[in-house]
DNA sequence: AAAGATATGTAAAACGTTTTACTAAAATTT
DNA sequence: AAATTTTAGTAAAACGTTTTACATATCTTT
């Protein structure tokens, strides 16, 4: 019923006589030394009263700024880009910033309407999960300087851009090196096929943790298509069935973990006595798995925190256009029981 | 480098030397019988070649829409509404509008302050789960008119209101069901303590299969704030302990289940041998368990599709602003390992 | 041929801000 | 007391649309 009319600078500037330009300069702090403190009081006073908003249409049309960040995730329904973004959420919006979701599929063709569509929206900051082979168009697209561009759990090395990641290296190594420790000899790698950093930096971690322990790696690379796919377990049997004294697996993500785990479950495999396993990032999943599974787990509200502080500071861009935010967060061993292979020698 | 310009419809206006009302016109498809068809043509090819993309913010200034569906769920990150929200997202998107995701968890004061927020922003339409103790405050937005209102996973049965619902009630008649027909002879609920449709909904269905099978129901409604924690797997654990005959249980959500089979764990308990276990809501975490959990699912992508579909009917509002949407979905009993008492008889 | 109807188009206001360039008065300096 | 600076404030343009009200030319009817 009641139809709230919306009160703007203009209804202020007639109720109070005072000018408009008056009123802006003090919505936006810019009164000082210009405006009286009466002034300055008076509306500030009014302006909490009759609780005006300023319209952001309107404030968008002018300054050219939307006051909006994007988030294209990998998969956004994915239970730790949601997590992410349900923490950026909370500190951009306390910034006056909003957040928009949206997930890549790991398409390009996807990426790249995306990217076009919020371009013409005017967002002002994009942070991207990017699919694979996507790096000239993000380079274009940070080179185009009309947004900022913030990469998350993926960066380039040839390209200097802002990032948050984990530190793949150590998290897969100290994985791998946990798998040893608990008595392994034999720790295979199963990862994804992809020329995403964090992959690659995973698969040197592994190798790097075992070059002195094993003979050689053994490593099994799937294609995204075929994470979660029965192709993807059939390959991962062949696998186990080629190298039969494999006695630990390492899983370089919760995708290829939970695929992988089904696998082991149609083998009938006992876990840890048969094979010990650790996967990348944590889910309640896991915890619950019999046996729990181990898991190097990611700092979720760490890296939302410095994703969306780092996309903030440089949005208020006081280091110039070509400041950059790169961060790279160390990952945490959660040990359960999926790994205690020695507690039973 | 490229910053690349902006064409606005003064620059076609100049360029082609055609009134801006008239490139209006066509853009908007209100041309006909106005505009001759040679000059359509001419700038609409114009509008082709030159990429041209209405300002969103000028459009919102002069028409007060923005295009724009919020979708305030109770967590954002939960598998179950992410997934929703990322069916729903592809549908607006298509049709021309954006969404914004928010969570509640489950808290009126940060529900009324997000839909003050968002109404501030000048959003088109809601789609939300609302907290608790809420149906006052949807009642007053829906009254203002403001904003189209859709209602999910919950309704209110004495307002006349917009929304898209599972069956509970057959969903938790044909669970518990399940568990008679399986053998169970002592089916337990557990549930929420709340006063959510779907929670009453889903204890009637329950009640009403066990009514001729065993002598009283018995059920264990949990506050939301105990859903996850210790204290409501100790809750569950009296449960057990008080009626030492249960022999069957019907988790009323997916959050219940996960701690409840902690619980389970804890106590060594045989599923199903001992105790037979469905819950609401399928994840791959009750595929992978051991044994594997029996659910009944929600079709996520019907209730998204109903959703957005709704809304955008609403939006366009050709019954007046009084029409309502309300769709009531069936679940789906998926049958895994933990209701499969039968076999061992 | 005058009157009316139709076809084709446009001028200009409005949406609500921000910001540049200005004014007028008061205070300070010379 | 004149010149200068500071203080306190404002007018008006601009952002890019949509839409109302109007204008002109052409066609049709009488």
């Amino acid at each position: 019923m009641k139809k709230k009319q919306r009160v703007s600078i203009k209804d202020i500037s007639t109720e109070l006589g005072i000018s408009i330009t008056t009123i802006s300069f003090i919505i936006n702090k810019k009164a000082k030394n210009r405006i009286s403190d009466e002034v300055i009081k008076k509306v500030e006073d009014y302006i909490k009263k009759v609780g005006y908003k300023p319209n952001t249409s309107a404030q968008t049309l002018r300054t050219g700024k939307t006051k909006t960040i994007v988030f294209m995730a990998e998969d956004i329904s994915d239970p730790f880009f949601s997590a992410v973004a349900k923490e950026m959420e909370e500190i951009a919006y306390k910034n006056g910033y909003k957040m928009i979701y949206c997930s890549t599929e790991n398409d390009k063709e996807r990426a790249s309407e995306l990217i076009s569509l919020f371009q013409d929206r005017q967002v002002d900051a994009f942070i991207i999960t990017p699919p694979e082979n996507f790096q000239q168009e993000i380079q274009e697209l940070i080179a185009q300087k009309n947004e900022v561009v913030m990469l998350f759990d993926r960066r380039y090395t040839t390209t200097d851009h802002s990032y948050v990641i984990l530190n793949n290296f150590n998290g897969a190594k100290t994985a791998a090196e946990k798998l040893i420790a608990s008595g392994c000899l034999n720790v295979a790698y199963v990862g994804l096929a992809s020329d995403f950093s964090c992959m690659s930096e995973r698969l040197e971690g592994y190798k790097d943790a075992i070059k002195n322990h094993q003979s050689q790696p053994i490593s099994l690379l799937l294609p995204f298509k075929d994470v979660k796919s029965k192709a993807g377990r059939t390959q991962f049997k062949n696998l186990l069935d080629q190298h039969k004294n494999i006695d630990g697996i390492l899983f370089a993500t919760n995708g290829l973990a939970i695929n992988g785990l089904k696998g082991l479950k149609e083998l009938n495999k006992k876990i840890p006595d048969e094979l010990a396993v650790i996967t990348f990032d944590d889910r309640d999943l896991f915890e619950l798995h019999s046996p729990s599974i181990s898991v190097l787990s990611q700092p979720v509200p760490a890296l939302a925190t410095e994703l969306i502080k780092g996309t903030l500071q440089l949005l208020k861009g006081k280091n110039g256009p070509n400041e950059t935010f790169q961060k790279i967060l160390p990952g945490k061993l959660i040990t359960r029981d999926s790994c205690n292979l020695g507690v039973y020698d």
